[in-house]
DNA sequence: GTCTATAGGTGGATAGAC
DNA sequence: GTCTATCCACCTATAGAC
């Protein structure tokens, strides 16, 4: 075990390859963004070749993609099992305080247990955020079954509400997740030093109390018909 | 006036030519991203030279700030302006949804009215998120009077919450404008169609109600001392 | 499956004439 | 202030040996 040390040998773990590009892409992108991490630089952190690339993802895009399924499908079943757990079953009323904890809980827990989760949920905004049509249909994709549930489960949570206020409500949830998740450490500069994104537990709270508040808040949309 | 069109003669009006970079730069960082736009897109778009860019901004990264500072400097002066406007004064309490209103309404109205305003948010988004850290230090210098005179506000009209509280609500308020302003589009596909993004004053009034509300919301934080 | 070598293309930046 | 021409670094992707 101690002689020939595998780390001196990049090709005894064949299977481990896929694995490393993948972490090692993961960390890139989140730091340097997609644009700027060079595949020269990913599979020179993996310890593989360069044109590993080519043969386990075809290219640069599909290795984007496979870094965030890897990650998001789990969270999302996650979150899929919770709502489960919260869920009264047809005819019952589900709390909303519950359904918000079942979607934001999740991704914070991955930000604070998983190595390299916090690099991650910023990795996931910016995907978000890029003009490229193609990544946004992934995720899309990726989402689409989350959304289905969570917004049903709103719509019978809050039944004061029509159908298209809670999607805008299920929206704005999300923005401030994705902000929270993937700029917390931005608290810091905005309260001089004085908040801590770190406690994670506090940081849900806060973000639960918040959220929740905004999807019971009364509607002015509808009052205001003129 | 028909003859001899402008249009025709790039050097026709040597004062455009910074202008004309900082509108074409807007538009291909918004639509491509910083690090897609090249230099000479931006500069062909412009009807300049490619060699202006350096000679008005120094650099690339001279014409991202710059371009970023243009807009955002009369954004902020218009929060400012109108929190000035619901300001009870010294020992009034102001109302929380007003401030709110002046915190979100100019961004969305920018959003409608100016050209190209929809993807300068989103730049704006992207801008955040990206990992390098000199165009995050511009936008919090860009932002500093406003987080300033804003939370100073909120504390006054939240006296039931801690100081720290007010930051974080700060912070949820900041994330979901900021997804909303900048990734608008996404709630057709979360809708399945029905919701309607650029209807502005009906997205505005809901936006509002949903932070009003988590401004407003009870806090379990203070509570859970455990 | 993994490697080397290289093709083929694009980027930001600059020198120097006008 | 604006232009042309060019340098040099870097990228993704692929061909083909092992």
């Amino acid at each position: 075990m101690a002689a020939g040390s595998p780390a001196s040998r990049p090709s005894s773990a064949p299977e481990g390859t896929r694995e490393a590009l993948l972490d090692a892409a993961e960390d890139l992108f989140a730091r340097k963004g997609v644009p700027r991490a060079s595949l020269r630089a990913i599979t020179q952190t993996a310890g593989a070749n360069l044109a590993a690339v080519h043969y386990h993802f075809g290219s640069k895009e599909g290795l984007v993609r496979a870094v965030l399924s890897r990650r998001l499908g789990p969270l999302n079943r996650e979150r899929l099992a919770r709502l489960a757990a919260c869920d009264p079953g047809p005819g019952g009323t589900p709390e909303p305080r519950a359904l918000v904890t079942a979607f934001v809980a999740p991704v914070l827990e991955m930000i604070q247990r998983q190595r390299g989760g916090h690099a991650f949920a910023q990795f996931v905004l910016r995907a978000f955020s890029e003009p490229g049509e193609e990544t946004r249909e992934l995720m899309l994709e990726e989402f689409g079954e989350v959304i289905e549930r969570f917004t049903d489960a709103f719509a019978r949570a809050l039944p004061q509400f029509s159908r298209e206020d809670v999607f805008w409500r299920y929206f704005f949830m999300v923005g401030s997740l994705a902000f929270a998740a993937g700029l917390g450490f931005l608290i810091r500069p905005i309260s001089a030093g004085r908040c801590n994104p770190l406690d994670v537990d506090d940081v849900t709270r806060r973000l639960v109390d918040f959220i929740t508040g905004g999807m019971l808040a009364p509607g002015s949309a509808e009052a205001a018909t003129r």
